[in-house]
DNA sequence: TTTAGCACTATGTATCTCCGAGTGCTAAAC
DNA sequence: GTTTAGCACTCGGAGATACATAGTGCTAAA
């Protein structure tokens, strides 16, 4: 356990760190930080802090910085996690109230928006599809040969496809397919989609067999394929003073390269805990290419049903104060909007 | 005019840069560009090459580089645009015969094959809704307050939006509304569709007044918004040796940016020439930022219709020839595929 | 327990030198 | 007239050296 006053010096080290990006030396904390002590006993202080692996010494001659767990002490105990101006409430609440087409459109404006606040880059995850329950299943005859599918979860997730077929379709077989779906279906996942269909596959209704195959094929094509991925602010970054360190740049590009998303996907799915803020310090990242970054994530849940996933990386000398604030505020306005639900409910009485 | 040897010396120059980067030396053409004369000779060539503008040099005691004047020549008099292997196209027709979900897909697909065949990044722009002309509107009603709205036009583009409203909505409301937008709107470009409707809104029929003005607002909102962009491949320009210099990687990441996409789309749909490669060389760019690098294009068009946009971004040192060659024998793929029809001709006649 | 004072140290920057690749030009060769 | 050999000249990059400086660690005094 730290004594106040190590705990003082320890977080002006980080918040000085955080604002210069250089090494802070004792005397800047007496003279930037009003710290009231003198500079030696500033000193033995951080040396202190250095032993137990707080603080790291680039060299010699040259000021402390936090460490990896140096970071994570300001972050769990230190950190004043309601930096957040009224002018930025402003700018959070304006945003929030545009209208949505469609519900992924919350998770890209809660991205930009909180990397327009943080000034880091913000990566965004539409829900992810196979978590969802069907809701509704429709069917639209767009040619003779052409059928969109779709697909309405019960938190408003839309999933539409088209699938293309060799012969030609009747809009009986539609309704019949339509009347199937919509029978068996509602409430059940979406990954499950081809269980219930199966036993009609194998019954007497061959008139539409050879057209539900197609159909189930295309839909578990859409549901595992599409998970859309926002990015904002990656030229903000680029601002930074460690992008001067082009080995750094470097890996920041790999990491948001439209290939690698799936990558980045699974991180950000690995921070499961519903409606908290996970924050990933340097590191402490599974993925080593994210050793000098850190993550902080949101997963946005209604029900217990995925509606997005939201990150913010940065350089582990990241202003957590803020980004962590602007998302727990963020969090909250998503949480008590429940848009899904304003206009929808009360049609059959299965939403309260 | 220039003869043949200063025109062998400046395509060897040029291909010999592309490749290594360096500037090139005199010697360095006899040794490894098989050209058959003295160093002396050459050297009073490229003087001359020089002086006409096609070649520049860094410093007195270095190689020469081709100037932007002398890619250009490159580029409209030397190139090879057949440079694409046997490997390559196999490649290219494997990946073009995904099935597709959308229409966008194609160039999304597209997009990325190029980017793996060329190794230079590439963003690939969807189709323009605003150009393209109503086939048919579907009505959905999701709940009692909640309309979809599905729009499909000639070209197989797919819009959907949806509406909520702040009373209910009846299926009759529905179905006159179809019935009005289909009548209407047939054949009609997509920013018109709320011209053809005013009248409907001025007329008698008040029950569905107050149900098409948001239709209207919101349909038009869909077709002006939404623009799809892919990006594939940015992590490969950073490998390439220009990004050593911190400035080239920053405008190049400025350039990527999601928020600066339209830009982007502003300067891909500057290139109209329908079913060509545009190619931008260096300063011939309209915008600055886009001085250090080279921007080939193609647009995929089909009966006029923009279909997509797609572009190679790449160092002024780009390998044209392959780039080239790539993107024309996809674009001739994907112009002979027409799959847009595949499968919904013949309904009713409208199309042969 | 805190502080003043001082020796010590690593780094960044500036300056200088030296090397070599490449040119431009002149004069000779073809 | 065209091509080439030869050579002086130039510039940038790599290394070496020195210097100034910011910051520490430690000791001894307050």
């Amino acid at each position: 356990m730290l004594d106040d006053r190590k705990k003082k010096i320890l977080q002006a080290i980080v918040e000085e760190y955080i604002e210069t990006a250089e090494p802070v030396s004792s005397k800047a904390l007496v003279e930037k930080r009003n710290i009231n002590y003198s500079s030696a006993t500033i000193r033995n202080d951080m040396a202190e802090l250095e032993k137990i692996g707080l603080l790291d010494k680039p060299h010699t001659s040259a000021g402390r910085i936090p460490s990896a767990q140096g970071y994570r002490y300001y972050v769990d105990k230190l950190i004043n996690s309601n930096d957040i101006s009224m002018k930025e409430i402003k700018y959070i609440q304006s945003q929030l109230e545009t209208k949505v087409n469609q519900i992924e459109d919350l998770t890209k404006i809660a991205t930009t928006t909180l990397s327009e606040i943080t000034h880091y880059t913000s990566v965004g995850i539409g829900p992810k599809a196979s978590e969802q329950n069907i809701q509704e299943v429709k069917f639209i005859l767009l040619g003779s040969r052409l059928l969109m599918a779709i697909i309405l979860t019960e938190t408003g997730l839309i999933k539409e496809t088209i699938i293309k077929f060799n012969e030609d379709i009747t809009q009986e077989q539609v309704d019949t397919i339509t009347y199937l779906f919509n029978n068996k279906l509602h409430g059940k996942p979406l990954t499950q989609i081809d269980k219930p269909m199966e036993e009609y596959m194998h019954s007497e209704m061959s008139n539409i067999l050879n057209v539900i195959k197609p159909i189930l094929e295309q839909i578990n094509k859409a549901i595992n394929e599409d998970v859309p991925v926002y990015m904002e602010g990656a030229d903000k970054s680029f601002e930074l003073p460690e992008f001067k360190s082009l080995d750094i740049a470097k890996s920041f590009v790999n990491i948001l390269d439209t290939d690698k998303t799936k990558q980045m996907i699974d991180i950000l799915n690995s921070s499961n805990n519903e409606d908290e803020i996970n924050v990933y310090i340097g590191d402490e990242n599974v993925d080593k290419s994210l050793k000098d970054f850190s993550i902080v994530t949101f997963k946005h849940k209604e029900k217990g049903k995925d509606l997005g996933t939201i990150a913010i990386i940065g350089p582990t000398r990241m202003d957590y104060s803020k980004v962590i604030s602007a998302m727990k505020y963020i969090s909250k306005q998503l949480n008590k909007d429940k848009l899904l639900e304003s206009g929808e409910d009360d049609e059959d009485g299965k939403k309260k």
